[in-house]
RNA sequence: CGCGGGGUAGAGCAGUUGGUAGCUCGUCGGGCUCAUAACCCGGAGGUCGCAGGUUCAAGUCCUGUCCCCGCAACCA
């Protein structure tokens, strides 16, 4: 017998810092798939890991004031330790410092080089001779160095560049001949419009501004773009090699699932499959973008200070409600909220009064009425038929649902078995059959039936939460994972043990507010010691010119979400034109008429078109919030020391 | 006019090819007692963002418009 293989991948993720529950909803979602590929019978590979190079990365370290190496290994560890902390089932954990891995990817770029995908050529742009160092036209602060400040000069630098181009007329072939490769399909339309049909731009795929990353073998000088190295990873983690590949790699490449979140489907959907085409490999067979968890209605960031960690979560309510509440409520292309509030709603009502109290409602009758022994009996009474129909059609379309990675749907109709289930109870009323010794054997039936369904129920649900799903089959007694109704002869069922204990909402949630305000606490205290720039001498404050201005006119830039075009009275008479990044905070209205101060001897940029001399004060007050500095007691065109 | 997604009961969401607007939570009322104060039934609650159009018939198709969210550019 000749298994099918399913080879799913996840995102490897960055080690530059511990992952929150929306980098752990990846990972859930694809143990989910690789949980039902097995059970569906599957020769499943599914792989994980930490991507570990970069700039960034080497930055944290340095900060921290240990070895990048060091760095990742303690961040990597920590991203397994999130990992394990949700029992998810991954059969490999691939790190892009591996060695092996390095290897290849140092192999999969001399490769390209020696065909001609990639080609040696110069990077223009701003350099900062003291520091060695390029900038990007948008990293420049005052268009000069942000790390010393001084000027910096046109300059080439010699990189290396994939020739993307020559590929897209066959990759936007390939999106059309396999509508199914991005999913959703609003992702696609994304890629199409906004990168494929205005044309690629060859990628530089080289750094020499930082070490941190896999050298060019030919030209050491050079580390390798960290995308390069991270999306390798899918075909080095199964043993790929240009120079040679393990059968493991012939069995599973290619990839039939990658699992990513949304934003980073255009390294997946583009730059991954042209590098696939140049290395002359199949390409993945699908890519699923799946779509983030907010907190409430933002982002989850940790200066705002409303991360919530996977693990941590774990460790109070159980893996499995975390895995459930991120299966059941994250939609499929939207994204997803979660907050304490809902989530402790969702594992009262679902997990706990449905599902937990099905299970224990039914065993503790079992136990009651017949010591915890049944015999499958003839399904002939009323409501017996509605019921094994139910569970029939639940199978079926949790099956299609599951086959479109419609997740959350195939969670939904498996809550929608448990409350017929329950209903079930209500219409055949075990209690009152016990009440006379002529009812028995239907009373039995009933029981077996619903000892049946909880089985399927289980199995149903082990994709999603492996340990109560055990559990449950060691309650009933029965462990046969069929999803046919009736495959049992008997059931001897154990001891009533709750699935999920009721929470007291509100003790639950003051609780964590207790915490966070801790936690918040010391994050105060850490902040007190946060690095600040170095000291300067009262010359170089003097370089800076600072002046009052009356704001004379005030309107937002047509082009941009977040500038404001101001016009400024000085005291020169000649008026002053300044952008400021401050529209989300202030109306143009708001502005008129007022004082502020302004940096007025920088050196003019063009913002979205608008020619900006100088720069507002505005001081960052908290989370979210810029406040302008306003000097309404003094006149337009003092000098501010 | 940069690209894309979305606006459906108090909240969160479903609504294939146009044909009586559904689900979960919450809420109100009722029932039951096997069970984790759980379970079951019923009611209330929606001009399906707004305005036009196509049609016998539109949440579902077309046009316009407003708002929200991503991506891109920009936070001097």
């Amino acid at each position: 017998m000749n298994k099918e293989k399913f080879y799913i991948t996840t995102a490897i993720a960055y080690s530059s810092q511990k992952p929150h529950i929306g980098n752990a909803y990846d990972i859930v979602l694809a143990d989910m798939i690789a949980r039902y590929k097995r059970m569906m019978g599957f020769d499943v590979y599914f792989m994980t890991g930490s991507d570990e190079h970069g700039q960034k990365i080497e930055d944290c370290a340095k900060a921290k004031g240990v070895t990048p190496k060091e760095y990742v290994d303690e961040v990597s560890s920590v991203i397994k330790d999130v990992w394990n902390s949700l029992g998810t089932s991954y059969d490999k954990f691939i790190r892009t410092t591996d060695d092996y891995h390095e290897k290849a990817v140092q192999a999969i770029f001399k490769k390209l080089y020696e065909q001609g995908d990639i080609y040696k050529s110069e990077y223009t742009g701003k350099y900062c001779v003291p520091c060695e160092s390029f900038f990007t036209p948008s990293q420049l602060v005052d268009g000069k160095c942000p790390d010393c400040g001084r000027d910096v000069v046109d300059a080439k630098e010699e990189a290396y560049f994939l020739r993307l181009s020559k590929y897209q007329d066959r990759l936007l072939e390939y999106f059309e001949q396999n509508p199914d490769f991005i999913a959703p399909e609003s992702r696609k339309n994304e890629m199409i419009n906004n990168f494929l049909k205005p044309g690629l731009a060859d990628l530089c795929v080289s750094r020499s501004s930082f070490k941190w990353g896999v050298p060019v073998e030919f030209d050491e000088k050079h580390v390798i773009y960290v995308w390069i190295d991270a999306l390798s990873n899918y075909i080095t983690g199964i043993g790929y090699n240009p120079d040679g590949s393990s059968d493991m790699y012939k069995k599973y490449w290619p990839a039939d699932l990658h699992v990513i979140g949304k934003d980073i489907v255009r390294f997946h959907t583009i730059y991954w499959p042209i590098i696939l085409m140049a290395l002359g490999e199949p390409l993945p067979k699908k890519v699923l973008g799946h779509p983030w968890v907010l907190v409430g209605e933002d982002k989850m960031s940790k200066s705002r200070g409303n991360v919530i960690y996977a693990d941590e979560l774990a460790a109070r309510f159980g893996s499995d409600a975390v895995r459930y509440y991120l299966l059941a409520e994250m939609p499929f292309a939207q994204d997803g909220t979660i907050t304490y509030e809902a989530f402790i709603a969702k594992f009262n009502t679902d997990l706990a009064n449905t599902l937990g109290n099905l299970v224990n409602r039914t065993i503790a009758m079992t136990n009651k009425y017949f010591d915890g022994t049944v015999q499958k009996g003839e399904p002939v009474g009323e409501f017996d038929e509605s019921l094994i129909s139910a569970a029939r059609e639940t199978a079926e379309k949790y099956i299609g649902y599951m086959d479109n990675y419609r997740n959350a749907d195939a969670v939904e109709t498996v809550m929608d078995f448990a409350r017929r289930c329950n209903k079930y109870i209500d219409e055949t009323m075990p209690w009152a059959l016990a009440k006379n010794e002529e009812d028995k054997p239907r009373l039995m039936t009933v029981l077996y039936n619903l000892l049946d369904s909880i089985r399927i129920l289980g199995n149903l649900l082990a994709p999603v939460m492996p340990v109560s799903a055990a559990s449950i089959k060691e309650q009933i007694g029965n462990s046969d994972e069929s999803l046919e109704f009736g495959v049992a002869d008997s059931y001897t069922v154990g001891a009533a043990t709750p699935l999920f204990a009721r929470l007291d909402a509100e003790k639950v949630l003051e609780e964590l507010a207790r915490e966070a305000e801790e936690k918040k606490a010391k994050a105060e205290k850490q902040a007190e010691n946060v690095i600040t720039l170095p000291q300067i001498s009262i010359d170089d404050f003097a370089k800076v010119e600072l002046t009052t201005a009356k704001v004379v006119e005030c309107e937002p830039i047509k082009k941009a979400k977040k500038l404001l075009k101001l016009t400024l009275d000085d005291g020169s008479g000649t008026p002053r034109t300044v952008a400021s990044g401050i529209a989300l905070y202030y109306k143009p209205e708001e502005l008129i008429g007022r004082t502020v101060i302004v940096v007025s001897n920088l050196k003019p940029a063009v913002l979205c078109g608008v020619e900006s001399n100088g720069m507002i004060l505005a001081a960052d007050a908290g989370e979210n919030q810029i406040k302008v500095i306003f000097a309404d007691d003094v006149g337009p065109g003092a000098r501010v020391r």
